[in-house]
DNA sequence: TCTGGGGTCCTAGGACCC
DNA sequence: TCTGGGGTCCTAGGACCC
């Protein structure tokens, strides 16, 4: 059966959030950041990116290249806000709407032709709803699969919109560089220009035993790439799979080699893994450390597996300070990392009506997705200072487990 | 003046059990 | 006491996405 997908991709979200909230940053080159000392650019405007500004600089790089650019630091508040009631609006047009990332998200419409027309109907009347809601532009790309799909959305950009017909297929996949396809990346990509296969035209007709060869199980998937095929569902709110690890990782504010310095940061990453774990009634079994040492290239991870599921605070700190205890460190400590794997899920106590087992799903899916996306420019510095006027390094009662009453209610 | 943070999936090799 | 092989779990590391 002919699928009908829609990837919506919001153009410059976090800078275009902003400019919405602040008149007086329209139409100005600004740039997105973290809040700590050490933070990069997130999203920069589109003003900014005419004049060289890009994701993944430092402020002074991007200053430098844009002297004029204004700097905002990032309110993820306002960006998972905004992100749900877009989500909101996608489901107005059909159920099966699946969020790839906090700015970007498939729908798949066939099953809503019938009421809405045609798929370039329901693309307009979703951009005039997130324009006038939220005075923000999306590209939107038609096809049919999600693969062409979010390559469609990437073709016309800001507020574009780009069908690939299935006919037109080949034609536009032939001189596509391969790059351009979602899944491969940059070591991918030299690869398989060292196979001198450089565009998906190329990648097609490459004999699947010579990729099969080189990647192993990946070669089979990469010549359909690059002929265009995608049978991956969209999968919708609630049924997604399960959560498979929880991590938090902070670069700090200066590298440090005080260990009494280190396990204090250590535990405070990992009362933050240990109360989302709680709130998505997880527990765990494996916990990990990362550190990345003050060169920035030098970084290492280890795991240790325990007998037992845990999911509370100090219980993955006792691992995590374990781990650091069979290791010498070479250098100050530019970043720690925390995070729970191996994960099992806590039953629960669910609501009587199965009408309310799936709006409790759909919520809950949502806040995940939230809580994954949510988090990308919360800053340590702030939050340990938040913690240090708190008074101590106790878990305090906020930190209870959250369980399903305190899912946020719309 | 350097270079964030959240994930997923895959592979390879070793330990251990049957 | 030797042999092979399958399955599972574990650790480490890399590639990819936003």
């Amino acid at each position: 059966m002919t699928h009908t997908i829609l990837h919506i991709d919001m153009n410059a979200f976090f800078a275009s959030v902003e400019q919405q909230a602040n008149p007086e940053l329209r139409g100005k080159p600004i740039a997105v950041v973290g809040g700590g000392g050490r933070t990069v650019i997130t999203t920069s405007s589109y003003e900014a990116r005419a004049r060289g500004v890009k994701t993944g600089m430092a402020i002074w790089e991007g200053k430098r290249v844009c002297p004029e650019l204004i700097i905002v630091v990032g309110d993820n508040r306002k960006y998972t806000y905004t992100s749900t009631r877009i989500n909101e609006i996608f489901r107005d047009y059909t159920p099966e709407v699946e969020a790839f990332s906090i700015d970007e998200s498939w729908l798949d419409v066939t099953h809503s032709l019938g009421i809405f027309g045609s798929a370039v109907t329901i693309a307009y009347l979703i951009k005039a709803r997130i324009r006038h809601s939220f005075g923000i532009t999306c590209s939107i790309g038609i096809a049919p699969n999600k693969l062409l799909a979010k390559l469609a959305s990437d073709m016309q950009k800001p507020d574009g919109l780009t069908i690939i017909a299935p006919e037109d297929v080949a034609r536009i996949l032939e001189r596509m560089p391969i790059k351009e396809l979602c899944g491969i990346g940059r070591k991918m990509e030299r690869h398989l220009n060292m196979m001198s296969i450089y565009t998906c035209g190329e990648l097609g007709r490459c004999d699947e035993a010579r990729l099969t060869r080189k990647f192993g199980i990946v070669g089979t998937r990469l010549k359909q790439m690059g002929q265009g095929m995608d049978n991956s569902p969209v999968v919708q709110f609630g049924e997604e799979d399960e959560v498979k690890s929880v991590g938090h990782s902070r670069t700090l504010e200066q590298d440090i080699d005080d260990p009494a310095e280190i396990r204090r940061f250590l535990l405070q990453l990992s009362e933050m893994v240990g109360s989302r774990a709680r709130k998505y009634n997880v527990s765990g079994k494996t916990v990990h450390l990362y550190v990345r040492y003050a060169d920035f290239f030098t970084s290492w991870g280890k795991q240790t597996t325990l007998k037992n599921y845990i999911n509370q605070s100090d219980e993955i700190y006792k691992a995590a300070l374990s781990i650091l205890s069979t290791v010498e460190l070479e250098q100050p400590v530019r970043l720690l990392g925390v995070s729970l794997s191996n994960l099992k899920h806590q039953a629960e106590q669910l609501p009587l009506f199965l009408e309310d087992r799936k709006k409790l799903e759909a919520t809950k899916a949502m806040d995940e997705v939230n809580e994954r996306f949510g988090s990308v420019a919360v800053t340590f510095g702030s939050l340990v200072k938040d913690r240090d006027r708190a008074g101590s390094h106790v878990i305090p009662p906020s930190w209870r487990p959250d369980g399903i009453k305190n899912v946020r209610v719309r």
